[in-house]
DNA sequence: TCCTTAGTTCAAAAGTTATTGAACAATTGG
DNA sequence: CCAATTGTTCAATAACTTTTGAACTAAGGA
């Protein structure tokens, strides 16, 4: 079982930036880089909204081409489509991300991390 | 008779890049940048709208801080505001315009220059 | 002054997006 | 198999955005 993504070339950039347009949604961007090479499952962002807001969210991001979800076992495993991105719109995903990390009024994902058990 | 307009650290990165988001402000983004320097009024976007609707489209790019409109008699003469989201928002304009420019997806204003009589 | 040009405002309608909860599916572990 | 975990889907609603036309304001020119 796969998930629609769209290829690099049909990724829109009005679409795109539309997306970003969203506090939760660029909140989930700026975490996403900030934990870069990391696949994180849906649940990590759980600070920002309920599950069902989330998948909404999440959904609206792949869509659009920002981000790819891998499915392993029952978790979806996301990442930044920063290759893609930084192809089709050069330095735009960058200059999001610094800004990103410097506004203080979208919310925080709290340090949620998968316990390891000790 | 002067519009508001917000403060440079007043500019929000989300609400810029919803107001980006929208293929008629992108392409008087765009059409903007192709000119700049040069002070446009409204009825240059006439080919993206209806009056009614470009009034509508550009006040919220100004009110995201995206452009100023200058009142010069019955005109508004709109500039993109470069210096100030450059400032705020380093590399983003730049990267969304060269986007835009090579989208052809976006609509187009056609180059209906003001002409001088001859 | 009267007419034209430039653009705004208002209210209504249409369309879109976000949020919610309940029900569902799929995988994993016991 | 059973239960728990992860996430999706659906339908409803709420909230916002876009588009429209008619009425309006303000400046400029004849």
């Amino acid at each position: 079982m796969t998930l629609p993504h769209p290829n690099t070339d049909q990724i829109s950039l009005p679409i795109v930036l539309g997306v970003l347009g969203d506090p939760t949604r660029l909140a989930i961007v700026r975490y996403l880089a900030s934990k870069e090479g990391v696949a994180l499952n849906c649940s990590q962002f759980l600070d920002l909204g309920s599950k069902t807001n989330l998948s909404y969210h999440l959904a609206k991001l792949r869509e659009a081409g920002v981000t790819r979800a891998e499915v392993v076992g029952t978790n979806r495993m996301i990442t930044l489509r920063r290759a893609d991105l930084d192809a089709r719109f050069p330095g735009l995903l960058d200059s999001v991300i610094a800004a990103a990390v410097d506004d203080p009024a979208l919310p925080a994902v709290g340090g949620h991390d998968i316990e390891m058990p000790a």
